[in-house]
Formats: C-alpha cells, sequence, structure tokens
DNA sequence: CGCCGCATAATGAACATTCATTCATTTTAT
DNA sequence: ATAAAATGAATGAATGTTCATTATGCGGCG
C-alpha cells in the first residue's frame, strides 16, 4: 500500500505530469496572468475538476512545478562533472550543460523569469515579512543546485574564484547564459557555438580571480 | 489649446501621473496577476473610471508604464557620461548610475523581471508571428538607451571589448548588475561600496578585450 | 466467461467571486 | 451657465473551486 503517497485520492502518476506539463507550457508563453485552470484542463487533456484531485488549488500546483523544475535543471547542470575536476573545467561543463538544457527544454527557460518575480508565498509557503523563515523556505526548495553553490565557495576559497560572495558569483556567471539563453529560444539573438565559447568564457573572465 | 495633446478628455497631468506611480507600485509589490483596476483606482487615489480617461485600456496603461520607465532609466543611466570619455570609464559611471538609480528607484528595478516575461503584444503592440514587424517596435521603444548600445559598438569596434553582439555585452555587464540590485532591493543581498566596485570590475572583466 | 458489486478516478455543470469596462450622473473650474 | 473632468454603481464576462454524478477497473461468484 506504498504507492499512495503521491497524492490524496487521484492515482495515476502521469496525469499529474500531463498537468504539470501543461501549466509549464501555458505559463511560458502566456505568463501567469492570461493563464486560467480552465484553460490548464483543455491543454492537459483533463476535466477542471481533475486538476483538484492532484494539487490542491491553483498555488500549490505553480509551487509543486516550480520544485520540479529545480530538481529536473539541478539533475542536467550537473550531468558529467567531476568533483574531482578543476573548478574551471567544472564551470564550464556546467555552462555547457546550462545552454544545451536550454534548447532541449525551452519551455523551462523561458518560464524562469516569470518564477524570478513571483511573490515569495506563492513558491515558498513564507513571505517577506519573516526574513529568516523565507531564507530557511528557499535553501530547502534550491537544495537540488547546492553542489553548484558549494563548488563555487571551493573555487573562492582555493583563490582560483575573485573574493565575492556566491550569490554574486551566480548573478555574474550563470544568469547572463539564462538570459541569452531565453533571447535565443525566442529567436531575439543567434549564438553559434563559437560565440557560445566565447560567451562562457566572458562569464568565466568575470568571475576568475587574476593574478 | 495646446494642452490637449496628452488625452482624448483627461486633462492634469499629474493624475495620469499618479495612476502611472501606483500602477508601478503595485506591478513591483503584487505582480502581474494580483492586480485589479479597482486596486489601483484606490492606491492612486481617483476612482476607477478616472483610470480609462487617461488609458485606453489595462494593456495600454501597461504599455505607456513601460515606456514612461524606459526613458526614465535611459535618462538617469546616461548622466554625467561623457561622449569624449574613454569606453571603460563610460561604462564604468552608467554601471555606477544603475546601481544609484536602483536604490532610490527600486521599484522599478522589481518590476523590470515583470516586463522581461511579458508578452510582447502588450509591449511593443507587435507578436512573434511577424518577428520583423516586432523588431522594428522593440527598437522604436528601446530608443531612449541606444547611446548605450552605440557605446559597446565603439568599444568593440576600437577592440577594447571583446568582439561580441552588442545584445551579448550587455547582457553580461548589465544584467548581472540589475540581478544584484534587485536582490539588494529585496534585501535577499548585502553589497557595500567596495563589494559594488568588485562587481563592476567583474562586469568589466566580461566585456573587455584581454590582450 | 459473463455478470455483479464496489471503491476509486474522473467529470463538468453550477456557484460565488472578482474582474475590466462603461456611462448616466455629479462635481469642478471658468 | 456651460463645458470639461471625475465619479462609482451597474454590467457581463471570466475566474478558481466544489460536488453530485458518471465512468472505470477489478476481484469474486454463478
Amino acid at each position: 500500500m506504498n504507492v499512495h503517497y503521491a497524492a490524496v485520492r487521484g492515482m495515476t502518476d502521469d496525469k499529474r505530469r500531463a498537468i504539470l506539463n501543461a501549466t509549464l507550457c501555458l505559463l511560458s508563453q502566456r505568463g501567469f496572468h492570461g493563464f486560467s485552470m480552465k484553460q490548464l484542463a483543455e491543454r492537459a487533456g483533463v476535466a477542471a475538476g481533475t486538476i483538484y484531485l492532484y494539487f490542491h488549488d491553483k498555488e500549490d500546483l505553480i509551487q509543486q512545478l516550480h520544485q520540479d523544475i529545480i530538481e529536473e535543471v539541478g539533475c542536467h547542470l550537473l550531468a558529467d562533472v567531476d568533483d574531482d575536476w578543476p573548478v574551471a573545467q567544472q564551470y564550464h561543463q556546467i555552462a555547457r550543460n546550462l545552454w544545451q538544457f536550454s534548447l532541449q527544454a525551452p519551455e523551462i527557460m523561458l518560464s524562469k523569469g516569470q518564477f524570478d518575480t513571483m511573490p515569495p508565498d506563492i513558491l515558498f509557503g513564507a513571505s517577506y515579512e519573516s526574513p529568516e523563515l523565507l531564507l530557511a523556505a528557499r535553501e530547502k526548495v534550491f537544495d537540488p543546485v547546492r553542489p553548484i553553490k558549494e563548488m563555487y565557495q571551493r573555487g573562492r576559497d582555493s583563490q582560483q574564484l575573485k573574493n565575492l560572495p556566491e550569490d554574486v558569483l551566480m548573478a555574474l556567471s550563470i544568469e547572463p547564459i539564462c538570459n541569452l539563453a531565453r533571447d535565443h529560444c525566442l529567436g531575439m539573438i543567434q549564438l553559434d557555438e563559437a560565440g557560445l565559447g566565447a560567451v562562457i568564457e566572458a562569464c568565466w573572465d568575470a568571475i576568475r580571480y587574476h593574478h
């Protein structure tokens, strides 16, 4: 009887997946507004009421999608990254993984901005009113990408990276690639293999310690 | 009789400003969803119907706010930047202006992400279906920040900056600062004067041509 | 095999809200 | 007195959610 952990009533997990996929799809092209549960039901190929068998309400749905995406991103970014590699090589692999991932799952890259600007009580179940609770909740949610943060720590401690907080190092070397990947998915820019290499090198220049 | 250019019926422009300010305020803290015209009217201190004297509808309001913000940002970023300066100095001044602006108008920084992920037909009156129209409309809207783009061009042509498209150079050297400014406004990170200098230097490292 | 009972899964019309927008009326300024 | 500006109750459409009803899969029984 240990198959019932996923949902209270809903059983087959592929319905849940279909709903999550449809949510991501709508979110990436229509945004959070102009996105209704009825549209979602139609897109997912289920009835409106079915959604509420798998998710408590709209916010719960968004929250679970967010968690789901972070796990998938974390998994893909860290693929083929060896703990024993030097930080430079690890970063380059992660950066390439990120770009490749954005090509195979563009909806996720396109929806990233939506999540980034979402009220924190939806994503983390905690509001700005209690900063310490919010911080803890956020840390838990982003646990799947913690190894990346730790890589930045190691690089900084060994003076291979600049002496800056991890958030800053990530803002300098991950976010630009996310932005460019989004623009690339939207057809606003083109970037070939050589261009990608140059971009990654530029991001590396931003964070590496220049002796 | 030359005071009637601003609106069809509405006259006093401070009502328009009040509505725009209230829109920005709500947009930055509640996001696009959970933002209603009735809330807006209350916040702006006007009746619901008054909004429609100055703006055709909700989308028009958002579009005008977007244009308004871009003009203000462009104006502030280029303050105290001399055309005769070397590119390095120009960039540093713009970066500092950007940070300072984010402190004095945090709502604008907080709402940036909302606009970035908004369907293009709202912001530019053109959809993805006709890429050439969309591109032209976008260029027109972003005209106030064109001097910045031109600075990047000059820097690249004179081999002071890396040989990358302007969009890429901006993604590398402007966007990270926007991201950090947003996180700083939200209290998620702290950054003192020294830290800011280090961040700007890092962004400069990302785009400058290393001989 | 076919039929039955039963528990779970799924449905979608119905409901109460909330939304953007309108317009007959009132206020304001000249 | 008159024209422009502002109002806010009214309207219909759309939203998130519920729940009485229907469908489905399944193990036992004749």
